[in-house]
DNA sequence: TGACAGGTACATG
DNA sequence: CATGTACCTGTC
């Protein structure tokens, strides 16, 4: 257990983000937050600006601190925010707490795969049943059981009709598509933590099932490309209030933290 | 009842 | 290149 302070920091609205679909409360009192990144379980409690890790100091170094991006410094962010542009303030005053995570590259390909014409709770309650039914068990610090999320060679070896009765849905096959297509190296995800935003969006792009808008969740949620603006139906509206057109070049290279603000905003 | 949910693949002009 | 359409499923 650590302790730390922390601004620009609100667990539960990173929850309520939808970029991540496996952080969950772990009560009904909705304090305390469990997650599992890279195979490792976390549970985060906070109050105010002090937040509980459930782990040692040298995890949380070499892991949590990193996945949370909490050495970017979010106010200077938010600084940046035309003073004049009401809306945007107001997404960044709901939504200041919300973190850009470091995601597990293969996991969000499908999971974002997953999130395509979907809703979060169905989303979630998809990820669930493939971490349950494919994925590694292993136990947590009270000795609990937990799942890590499948390997690719679990989901490569899985056929289009298993996860239909799963209830994925038209997305089965991409899924099966995709893990097969990693499996045999046709995309190299070891590589694509090293390309450029460009590189790696047009990289993506050859997965089945990945077109432009999961692409670019993809680089911003699990490769930190946050200049990646990801366009759905949310920020579709929201661009709307544009009429001028969205100030891009203003934002250039960190749009996509403005995204997650307008986007929680949205959904909200 | 039908629209909608963090879209994509595929066919066509 | 741009537009149109089918596609699983749960929820309101």
């Amino acid at each position: 257990m650590i302790k730390k302070q922390l601004k620009d920091f609100e667990i539960r609205q990173i929850a309520d983000s939808g970029q991540c679909f496996r952080m969950r409360p772990v009560s009904e009192k909705e304090q305390t937050y469990s997650l599992t990144a890279a195979g490792n379980y976390l549970e985060i409690s906070q109050k105010d600006s002090e937040v509980i890790f459930s782990c040692t100091d040298q995890e949380f170094e070499r892991l949590w601190k990193h996945y949370f991006d909490l050495e970017t410094d979010y106010s200077r962010i938010k600084q940046a925010i035309d003073p004049e542009d009401t809306y945007l303030q107001e997404a960044a005053r709901i939504g200041g707490g919300i973190r850009i995570l470091r995601q597990e590259l293969w996991e969000t390909i499908i999971t974002f795969i997953i999130s395509q014409q979907n809703n979060i709770p169905r989303i979630r309650k998809c990820v669930d049943r493939l971490c349950e039914e494919f994925g590694e068990e292993r136990q947590n610090f009270r000795g609990e059981t937990y799942r890590v999320f499948p390997v690719p060679e679990a989901l490569a070896a899985v056929t289009e009709e298993t996860l239909r009765k799963m209830g994925l849905g038209y997305r089965a096959p991409y899924i099966v598509k995709t893990a097969r297509m990693i499996c045999e190296g046709e995309v190299d995800l070891e590589r694509l933590p090293s390309f450029s935003y460009e590189e790696a969006r047009e990289e993506l792009l050859k997965l089945n099932g990945v077109g432009v808008k999961v692409a670019d969740c993809i680089c911003l949620f699990a490769l930190h490309h946050i200049g990646a603006f990801p366009v759905d139906t949310h920020i579709k509206t929201m661009l709307k209030r544009y009429p001028e057109g969205f100030p891009f070049e203003r934002y250039a290279g960190f749009a996509g933290v403005l995204q997650q603000y307008a986007f929680y905003k949205e959904t909200r």
